[in-house]
Formats: structure tokens, sequence, C-alpha cells
DNA sequence: TTATTCTGATTACACATGTAATCGGAGCCG
DNA sequence: CGGCTCCGATTACATGTGTAATCAGAATAA
């Protein structure tokens, strides 16, 4: 079970998501939008590490971070959780509500039943 | 947008969507699995309060609660924010996800197929 | 009427998280 | 050599949440 990941600590995973190893400066550049100090990004990159799933080398006197755990494991126990809260585990209710509330483009449900048929193979 | 609601707080939404008005005391036999001490379903209750997501009414010198919020609704907001969060708002993608990882069973999608051939009329 | 009980309101406290500031050591600047 | 600077480590502080305990007023029981 990978450890819970807040909101503003997945932004800094995002970052390393898309690429790494970086530096917590190349990391607050990346996340400049957010306007965050670069003290705040160092907090954020300590608990990340602390909970496991960032690691980092040794670059002469700073450090490279990187992502330990995989974007897509995490989104599965994401996922996972998020279903069983609301959905009593079962993804089919999930689809069928997004459905019903027009969340679902023609587009998307032809993407669906493509593969959902791929699926049945 | 409704209010954040934690797990715990969840909990007690979930028995008053259930069954409703009921006094704390009714809850929190209701929650009889969950071990909570009655002073605890009632900070609950009155944080639900606060937040609008639930009301009360008096009932002689006890109040009956009931959710303001319908489940529904917040099932929505819910599932916007986590496909948002982490599926760049495209429901397609997670439904891709589950699938991938094995989360669908064949009677799951043989009900996501019927319910997309409906979708399509 | 006085003590007990029930209920809601207020207060408490720990932990996670967002958001930083401060401390301390390693180099760099002059 | 003596500050100044750059970085990670440590500490800080507010807010939200889980989980209660305490307080105060109303009803009830003795």
């Amino acid at each position: 079970m990978v450890e819970r990941i807040g909101e503003a600590e997945l932004a800094v995973m995002e970052v390393l998501w898309a690429e790494s190893p970086l530096t917590a400066m190349e990391v607050t550049e990346r996340l400049g939008a957010r306007n965050w100090s670069d003290r705040t990004i160092k907090s954020m990159l300590g608990r990340l590490l602390g909970k496991g799933v960032l690691a980092h080398i040794e670059d002469g006197r700073r450090y490279l971070y990187r992502p330990v755990v995989a974007r897509t494991d995490y989104v599965a126990g994401e996922s996972r959780r998020f279903v069983d809260r609301l959905f009593g585990g079962r993804a089919a209710p999930l689809v069928a509500h997004l459905a019903g509330r027009d969340e679902l483009s023609p587009a998307d449900i032809t993407e669906l039943e493509a593969l959902l048929k791929e699926l049945r193979k």
C-alpha cells in the first residue's frame, strides 16, 4: 500500500514523474505557476522522501530526486480507494454514474466500447 | 461546490443518506461496528452542520438530523475532483486504467457494454 | 427539591498537510 | 582569512480531521 500523498505533494510528484532526476531548484522552477517558496518545495521533498515515494542521490553538494513509486501504481491505489469509498468497490457503478451525469462524451463512449471489446477477447 | 467531507464524517453521512431523519443516538447505534464514542459522533454531526451538509430540526429536547446534500451530488463532486486530479479530467482513461489493472470482472464488462449501448441511443 | 441523567455546545489534543523561516555546514568572493 | 551564499535539515505554525472529555442547561428520578 503506497503512502497517502497530499494535493500539494502530488504536484511535486507529477513534476518528477514527468521528468527525473531533478534537483530541488529544478522542481521549484517547473512548479513556477504555483508560486511556492523554494523552502516549501524542499519541505515537501523531505516529506516525500520520508514516505518512501521519492529517493535521492547525491550530486556534488546537492541532491537529485527521483520517484520510487510508479505513477501507475499510485493511481491504481488511489482508484481502488476511491471506488471502495463511494461505489462499494465496484467500477461499473462509477462508470454508470459518470455516464448518468453526462460526464462521457460520444467520443468517450466509442472509445470505451472499443476498449471493452478488446477486454472481452 | 459541496464542502469536503472526511473519511469518518462520510461514515456518518452514509448512515443519514440511508435513513433520515435520525437522532444522534440513532446514528451512533447504526455505526456500532465502528465503536466510536457517542461524543465523537456528536462532534462530527456538529461539524457536518457547520459545513452545511446536514440540517437538524428540534424534536423535543433533542435534534433530528438529515442530509441537506444529496449523496448523488456529493459523489458527483468527488468523482469530478478525482478524475481531474489523476486522469486529466477525462473518464475514459480512468476506465482504461481500471480495465488494465483487472479491476473489471467479465460481469462488469457485460454490464458496461449494455450501459454504453443504452447511452449511445 | 435535590441529585442524576441526557443532550447539545465548547474545548482539547494529536497527527497530517500546506506553507514557510531558521540553523548550520560547505564552498565561493574579495 | 572572513564574510556571504547555497543547500539540506530542523523547527514552526495554522488548519482540517479523528477522537474524545468537559461544561451547562433541561428533564427526570428520588
